[in-house]
DNA sequence: TAGGAACCGGAGTTCAGGTTCATCTTATGG
DNA sequence: CCATAAGATGAACCTGAACTCCGGTTCCTA
């Protein structure tokens, strides 16, 4: 399958770091509207080399998604490793969340019309997808939840709070809304 | 001010329809992706036609969004009709969501990083956040919603729903979940 | 029904931004 | 320290899509 792959001379090692952190950067601050030159002034380099080493921005793009999905199912990781059930739910969705809210590329990314592909290529290379499951079903099952909550449910709720954070609104409200309920229930 | 305004030739009005009509039809399919040109072809018209009528894409697109907060103040209006409160509130969010639904335009300005841009224009043009504002504060009187709940409440559930309407995400779910709060209340 | 203002058409212009490539530079193994 | 392959560079190029422009057409009024 693969070849030999000689590995990368030194300076091109430092230089695709230098294209990742400046790429990182960028798109966090202002999503796929910035340029690839604005991306290669700010690593140093000619935009040449961003393309030895990135096919296109797409590319590129992916690359910084990936990035963001790997650090996500670290978070998961980590909160499935807490022992209360509601706990463990609360801190993967508002770590989520915080993450996505300094990161405006990712939030694009899906949200945009392009999706489903993001998160495909997340499932591929990420256990994100099966850690958020296990959380979740852990919540319900300890009736934390309502018992019907799916992960699916868990992307819908993610969603809308990142369409509530371009803009003037606030998006931890909205979350509070979701936990509560917005119906008054005279009861409880 | 304004100039004598001599009204416009019939052809002239009637291609202005034709141009709003086709507009309308695209963008509400496909957002402002669609290109000048496929618009001037479904009106039957030249390009230059439609920059006659439209200063600019912008402008073009403007107009459209203009027309969709016109139809929802007119929404808004019916619902602040309905004697009872929660009915109103539940008329007119289902109605402003099944009208998103199919305005790709619409939800897409709206949930892109130019608002509040739209918004504004909106108030100036429609009294639309004032029913609406009514029609939340009389739900909320009536003790059918959290009495906290604020006009602004209702834009963000409103985006968090429209978020979740490209791709595989099920709306209707996420209303449900919004309504009822997704975290388990042993009493009641 | 003629004159002329208003309007239309769509090929061509412009421009922004992604991508290439011929040439120069540098790391590395011997 | 050299030879050379790997890497870097950025001006030039290309593409696509918004917009312009002017010769031809149509409506309207007197």
């Amino acid at each position: 399958m693969s070849a030999p792959e000689r590995p990368l001379r030194a300076d091109a090692r430092r230089n695709r770091e230098s294209v990742l952190d400046a790429a990182g950067e960028l798109f966090a601050q202002r999503g796929d509207a910035v340029q690839m030159d604005e991306i290669a002034e700010r690593a140093r380099l000619g935009v040449g080399t961003l393309y030895r080493h990135f096919a296109d921005k797409q590319a590129l793009l992916a690359a910084i998604i990936g990035r963001r999905f790997e650090a996500m199912t670290a978070l998961a990781r980590a909160a499935d490793e807490t022992e209360d059930p509601w706990t463990a739910f609360e801190t993967l969705l508002h770590g989520y969340l915080e993450a996505a809210q300094a990161d405006a590329a990712f939030r694009f990314a899906l949200l945009g019309p392009e999706e489903p592909r993001w998160s495909d290529i997340a499932a591929e290379k990420t256990d994100f997808a099966e850690i958020t499951e296990r959380v979740v079903r852990r919540a319900a099952d300890a009736g934390r939840l309502r018992a019907d909550f799916s992960a699916q449910d868990f992307t819908l709720i993610t969603r809308g709070a990142m369409a509530n954070m371009t803009g003037t609104g606030d998006w931890r409200r909205y979350v509070t809304l979701l936990l509560d309920g917005i119906r008054h229930r005279p009861g409880s």
